[in-house]
RNA sequence: UGGGCUAUCGCCAAGCGGUAAGGCACAGGACUUUGACUCCUGCAUUCGCUGGUUCGAAUCCAGUUAGCCCAGCCA
C-alpha cells in the first residue's frame, strides 16, 4: 500500500518533491524500478490502458531461484497495476521438452503464490496461427525456403565483423515458396534439410537480423500437439506471435534478448498485429556461490553428492522449499534485491536474512539439543518431575505456549560446558551460575569423565526460589542455555547444511569442473527434541532456541523417526574458541 | 577488431543538472530468560577513468577503460 501522505507542500518544489513523498512505503523503499517507469509512462501516454505480463518457461528442465524473480516480477506487476499475468510454456521445440517439467513448474509457481488463474497456455497451441504467419510473410516476399544445410547457413551468415552472403533460397519465387513450406509441412523433407527463413537483411551488424531460420523441420512427437506437426516455429519467430495473441503488452525476458529485440519488433510489424506487445530486457540475479547448471546437477545426482533436484543444498525451487525457505521469504528476497539492467550477483546473507525474518514471529521456538550430554541436578529430588509451561514464542502471544517437562536429569548442548571456559565463556562450568532457559538458576559443580577423558555428565546444584528462571533477590546471570528433560526427550536426525560450494574458491575449479565443500551436510543423529516436537509433520518449521530454524524433512521425516533440516543458523556475535577433544 | 548492454560503499540498489536514499553485510554501544530479537551509532567529500559544457555534473557532451551478451535448424 502506497502512503498517501497528504502533507501540505512546505516546499515550493511543488510536484515532483510531492510525488517523490508519497513513493515512499513503510518499508522505506523509494523509487520505482526501470520496468515500472516505462509502464507507468506507457500508461500515462496511453500507449497501453493496462498491464498484462506473462512468464513463459520452456519446459524443459526445474525452476530454480533464479525464476523466481522473472516470475515474481511479471506477477508483482500484474498485480501493481491491476492487470493480468498469464502462466504460459513456450513449447516450441519437441526434442527438448518434456510433460513431467510442465508439471512440476506448475506446481512450483503456484507454491510461489503467482496465480495465473485460468490464464494457462501453451505456445504450441498457437502452432496454426504461427504457420499463417509464415505464409503471410511468404506472400509479403518477407520469407523464402532455404536449402543450405546448417553449416553452409553458418558459413553464408558471415561473422561478428563481416557481413553475410546471400542464400541461394532467397531468389525464390512467392510461388515457389508457397509450395516448398507446404511440402515441408505435409512431411515431405527431413530434418534439417530445409528450413523458412525470414528476408531481413544478411549484412546486418545485428547477427540476429541476417535471414533468421524462423521455421525447422522435426519428425518428432511433441509433447501437446503429438504428430500434428513436423514443423516448428523457432523462437523469435514464435515468441512475439504469442505475446501479441495473448495481448501481452510488457513482454519482459532476460539482457541477452536484447539483441532480438529488432526482430521481436520486426515480426510484430510485417505480421501487423494491431497492439504491438513491448519487449523489455532485465538482468537476471543470482546468488553468489551457487549451481544452477543442469549438467552440474545431473552430475551431483549422478555422482551420489545430492540426493536429487531438491536436495536442501540446491537452489531450486523444490530444494529451497524442502530446505524450509517459505513463498513469503523468496518473494521478500526478490523485492530486496531489486530490479536493473546490471549483471548481479547477490549474497546469500540476504536470502538468510529473509528467512529469518520471515519465521521470527511466526514459528514457535522450541528447545532441541543437538549434541547431547547429560546433566544432573543434584540437589533436586530423585523421582520429583513437574510441567514447567512455556511460552511457544515470547515475541507472539498468539502462538501459545505448551508444556515441558522437568527432571532431575536433563541434557544439555556438549558446548554449553567447559571445564576450563576461555575468557567471556559464561555457559556452565564448575563455579558458575546459570539459567536453565525458563527452569531454574543452577550452579554448576564439576563433571565426571569416562576412562578416555570424555565428559559423561554435568552436575550442578539448583536454586528452588528461581522457578520460571527469574530470580527473587534479582541476582543476574549472564549465561542462559536451553535443555531437554532425559526421560521424555524425543530423538531425531538433524541435518546441518553449508554451501555445496567452496567459498573460499568460488563455484568452478579450472578445469570447469565443481568446487565442492566436502563438509557441505553434516547429520547429527543423536539429536534430542523436547517432547512437544514429537509430532512434528511434514514441512512444519521451527526455531530451535539458540540454534536456528529447523524444518521437517518432507521426504526421510517419519513419525518416530523425525529428521530435521536447518534451514538457516541464528546470528551469532560468539565464535566458540576451537575445543581441543576427544574427536 | 562489428553490434548491443552495463559500470554509484564488501553485496544489491536509488539517483533523471542543484550539491550521494535505502537494504544486506560489517563494527561499536544499550537492552536481553535465545551471545538471538529490538534499539541507538558508525560505515562513498564521492559516483570506472580523462577531459569539456555549466554558477553548479553521478546526472549533459567527447574520449577512454573494464565487464556481460550475440556468429543454434536452443530458449
Amino acid at each position: 500500500m502506497e502512503e498517501t501522505g497528504k502533507r501540505e507542500e512546505k516546499k515550493k518544489m511543488g510536484e515532483t518533491a510531492e510525488r517523490e513523498e508519497t513513493e515512499k512505503n513503510e518499508k522505506g523503499t523509494v523509487s520505482k524500478n526501470f520496468i515500472e517507469q516505462i509502464i507507468e509512462k506507457d500508461l500515462a501516454e496511453g500507449v497501453y490502458d493496462t498491464v498484462h505480463t506473462r512468464f513463459p518457461p520452456e519446459p524443459n528442465g526445474y525452476l530454480h531461484i533464479g525464476h523466481a524473480k522473472s516470475i515474481l516480477l511479471n506477477y508483482g506487476l500484474a498485480q501493481k497495476y491491476g492487470g493480468k499475468f498469464n502462466m504460459r510454456f513456450d513449447d516450441t521445440n519437441p526434442t527438448k521438452e518434456k510433460a513431467e517439467f510442465v508439471e512440476s513448474i506448475k506446481a512450483d509457481i503456484k507454491w510461489l503464490g503467482a496465480d495465473w488463474e485460468d490464464r494457462l497456455f501453451f505456445a504450441s497451441n498457437y502452432f496454426q496461427e504461427m504457420y499463417e504467419g509464415a505464409v503471410k510473410l511468404i506472400k509479403k516476399g518477407k520469407a523464402y525456403v532455404s536449402d543450405l544445410s546448417a553449416d553452409e547457413i553458418r558459413e553464408y551468415r558471415g561473422t561478428l565483423t563481416e557481413p553475410g552472403k546471400e542464400d541461394p533460397g532467397s531468389r525464390r519465387s512467392v510461388e515457389e515458396n508457397l509450395a516448398l513450406f507446404e511440402d515441408m509441412k505435409n512431411g515431405v523433407y527431413e530434418d534439417g534439410s530445409r528450413v523458412l527463413r525470414a528476408r531481413i537483411d544478411m549484412a546486418s551488424p545485428n547477427m540476429n537480423m541476417r535471414d533468421p531460420v524462423i521455421y525447422r523441420v522435426a519428425h518428432m512427437t511433441h509433447h501437446n500437439t503429438g504428430d500434428t506437426w513436423c514443423i516448428y516455429p523457432m523462437y523469435d519467430f514464435a515468441h512475439p506471435i504469442e505475446d501479441a495473441i495473448e495481448g501481452i503488452t510488457h513482454s519482459i525476458c532476460t539482457l541477452e534478448f536484447e539483441d532480438h529485440r529488432p526482430l521481436y519488433d520486426w515480426v510484430v510489424r510485417e505480421l501487423e498485429y494491431p497492439h504491438p506487445p513491448k519487449q523489455i530486457e532485465f538482468a537476471k540475479m543470482y546468488l553468489t556461490n551457487v549451481v544452477t547448471g543442469k549438467r552440474y546437477i545431473k552430475k551431483l545426482v549422478e555422482d551420489g553428492i545430492v540426493d536429487g533436484w531438491d536436495d536442501p543444498r540446491l537452489v531450486s525451487i523444490a530444494a529451497l522449499r524442502r530446505r524450509g525457505f517459505t513463498p513469503e521469504s523468496i518473494r521478500r528476497f526478490v523485492e530486496l534485491c531489486g530490479v536493473s539492467k546490471s549483471n548481479s550477483s547477490a549474497d546469500y546473507a540476504m536470502l538468510e536474512y529473509c528467512i529469518r525474518e520471515d519465521l521470527k514471529m511466526k514459528r514457535p521456538r522450541m528447545m532441541a539439543v543437538l549434541d547431547p550430554v547429560k546433566l544432573i541436578i543434584d540437589n533436586y529430588p530423585e523421582g520429583k518431575s513437574e510441567l514447567l509451561e512455556i511460552a511457544n514464542n515470547m515475541e507472539n502471544e498468539a502462538l501459545g505456549s505448551r508444556q515441558v517437562p522437568f527432571g532431575r536429569e536433563l541434557y544439555i548442548e556438549r558446548e554449553d560446558f567447559m571445564e576450563e571456559p576461555p575468557r567471556k565463556y559464561f555457559r556452565m562450568f564448575p563455579g558458575n551460575e546459570v539459567r536453565l532457559m525458563n527452569a531454574y538458576l543452577v550452579t554448576c559443580k564439576g563433571c565426571v569423565k569416562d576412562e578416555n577423558g570424555r565428559i559423561v555428565e554435568v552436575h550442578c546444584e539448583y536454586d528452588p526460589e528461581t522457578k520460571g528462571g527469574g530470580s527473587a533477590d534479582g541476582r543476574k546471570v549472564k549465561g542462559t542455555i536451553h535443555w531437554v528433560p532425559a526421560k521424555e526427550a524425543v530423538r531425531a536426525r538433524v541435518r546441518l547444511y553449508e554451501n555445496i560450494i567452496d567459498e573460499e574458491k568460488g563455484v568452478y575449479n579450472e578445469d570447469g569442473s565443481l568446487n565442492l565443500n566436502p563438509n557441505s551436510l553434516k547429520e547429527q543423529n543423536g539429536c534430542l527434541l523436547e517432547p512437544a516436537l514429537a509430532g512434528a509433520g511434514p514441512e512444519e518449521s521451527f526455531q530451535f532456541v539458540r540454534q536456528g530454524y529447523f524444518c521437517v524433512d518432507y521426504k526421510d521425516s517419519k513419525e518416530g523417526a523425525l529428521v530435521f533440516n536447518r534451514i538457516v543458523s541464528l546470528k551469532s556475535s560468539y565464535v566458540l574458541p576451537k575445543q581441543e577433544g576427544t574427536k
